[in-house]
DNA sequence: GCCTCTTTGTGAAACGTTTCATGGAACGAA
DNA sequence: TTCGTTCCATGAAACGTTTCACAAAGAGGC
């Protein structure tokens, strides 16, 4: 069904090789061959078999990015981000999404494995140590981590700092009068999560006040979230928080719905700092404070990273990226009169 | 670096085409052999090279999904439907992103076919005919279009009945007592687009209404139903609608920012109608109502129709599953007294 | 002891590229 | 004419699988 290079030739009356040529360095063809190959090529509708040129190459022009979740706009931007890059330097991006289950990151790194695939940029499921991205990355593959894992020896990673985030928000908040702070989010088993904790409580300590109330979620959903709510709602004034840290924005808006569905106000009875700054933090019920990301830089820098390791093995240094967040203030942290602008 | 094949079998002690066998048909091999070959893999952390089995095999299995936009929930929706086909099949998803540009478009079909990919879902960024697509299908790779060219001869199709979702969400607003109704949406050049007002339209002339505002975006997004709403603010009250039917909920969240800046009260002074009803449609300031789609049941249904396709290409018969919207009726359409619960 | 079956393993061919050593032609210089 | 260059085209080898016709060796039946 599919012309081959062979048929071209034939067509063309030239040999194969010289096909291949015309496909890969046609400045070293005679003009008159090449056109005659080329309008063999035209008529017989031939495309290339990628397999077969991978075959022979050894190895693809495809990195792949395996995320959390496809849905998240957290990662939606980091894919935009990589594949600006990638795109620019001839490659492709493929998006496997793990869904935040081990096993099926699992089966996306075989088949990427299988694949011989550039690279990978991931976000693995679980913190700690990879044994099986080592192993990755002793074939020959490199990966980057993506929001996770800084520090590890043997590959490189981008990251933002999210110890800082939490810092941050945890000031806003106390600069702005509170005293009873809530964190919800979770599980901790996320790095991130603790992170943004550990930053909220130190600031708090170091400002002389009490440990926040931490709500743990089963996951950082908008679902979650309201659930949290529901829970903070039912505790006695006196306990209750005046101001949420939520751990993500979805965590906040469904913390936001819940709130107003009991029929507190955003700000004046509780305030709100989420943490992400998605689109939707803009334009949710009360318009939400939140830790912004450089979302496509990440994911820039991870694949710039990644070209360089697979560019030039030999050289390569692997590196740790960090960003710095900053606080997108809007209405859900601020009282009326204090409006930023 | 990585072992092939090959050297399992020298290690194993046996011919190359027992490891294949093992690989493959283990039931063929013998016990023994059997044990002596995976040991060998293991020991050698043999792993496939896919380049090589797809040249062989002809065709991968990896299915792609070519969508306009990574980001819009819409899509997310539907590339997760058909992730959870294909994957039960013991195939992959690629996701590519057009971005809504053609040429992006373009590039990727084009890599796609030099993959040999097993079939292509697509939501092409161009209406009408695709002779793009139709070279993919004359070369054997299954497309199938989703949301969009039903009735095409030469290839399957799933979408949902988008002048039916128009005619609901105008009749609901009718029936709520709305008589100067707009429509907010574009580029025309879209056929949801066109066909959701063409449904409004239709269902407000059966009526005896006059036909709608129709105020034409640029695109699809938050800032565009903004920009469309200040338009709409500025109009005499006289002639200003007391209900908007937005062309999605992007928009629709873009238009009830607007208003309320503008101290417009939703529904009170203007109700609205969004499309779509992704998952911020119901945490929005108001929670939108809004015509929902089953989403992850047409990716579903796309990626079973592909895999029937490629099955069975010889029994196959293009087919065009047309599925119908719901509405989902929230705040920002019902005055306060008549709240559904 | 011979024949036929079945089970298990073998080796070579084929998939479609890219690459590289080789060869021939054309051309100018001597 | 002859030799060295330069320019183009060639054909074969190699990449790592899968598949298939075939062979070897037991197992049973007579």
């Amino acid at each position: 069904m599919a012309a081959s290079i062979k048929e071209v030739a034939q067509r063309a009356g030239v040999s194969l090789g010289t096909v291949s040529n015309v496909l890969n360095r046609p400045d070293i063809v005679s003009p008159q061959t090449r056109k005659r190959v080329q309008e063999a090529i035209e008529e017989l509708g031939f495309v290339r078999n990628d397999s077969a040129r991978q075959l022979r190459a050894g190895r693809s022009r495809t990195v792949a990015i395996v995320v959390l979740d496809v849905s998240n706009p957290f990662f939606t931007d980091v894919v935009r981000g990589a594949e600006s890059i990638v795109e620019g330097a001839g490659g492709m991006v493929v998006v496997c999404n793990s869904g935040g289950d081990a096993a099926r990151e699992h089966r996306h790194l075989d088949v990427l494995e299988e694949q011989r695939v550039q690279g990978i940029l991931v976000t693995p499921v679980s913190d700690g140590k990879q044994p099986r991205l080592d192993r990755i990355v002793t074939r020959g593959i490199p990966v980057v981590l993506v929001d996770r894992g800084a520090g590890l020896a043997n590959q490189c990673s981008v990251a933002v700092d999210d110890v800082l985030g939490g810092r941050i928000a945890a000031e806003h908040l106390a600069e702005r009068g509170h005293r009873r702070i809530a964190f919800v989010g979770g599980p901790m088993a996320l790095r991130q999560v603790t992170d943004r904790r550990t930053g909220a409580e130190a600031a708090l300590a170091e400002q002389g006040l009490p440990a926040p109330l931490v709500v743990e979620t089963p996951m950082l959903s908008v679902s979650a979230g309201r659930q949290a709510a529901d829970e903070i709602v039912g505790l006695p004034t006196t306990r209750r928080p005046t101001a949420i840290f939520c751990a993500n924005d979805l965590v906040a808006l469904g913390v936001l719905q819940a709130l107003t569905a009991h029929g507190l106000r955003v700000p004046d009875d509780i305030a709100l700092v989420g943490y992400d700054d998605i689109e939707f933090a803009a334009g949710a019920a009360v318009p939400l404070s939140s830790v912004r990301q450089p979302r496509e830089q990440l994911g820039r820098t991870a694949a710039q990273l990644l070209l360089e390791e697979s560019t030039d093995p030999e050289h390569h240094e692997h590196r740790h990226v960090v960003f710095q967040p900053e606080l997108a203030v809007r209405q859900s942290s601020e009282r009326k009169r204090r409006r930023t602008r």
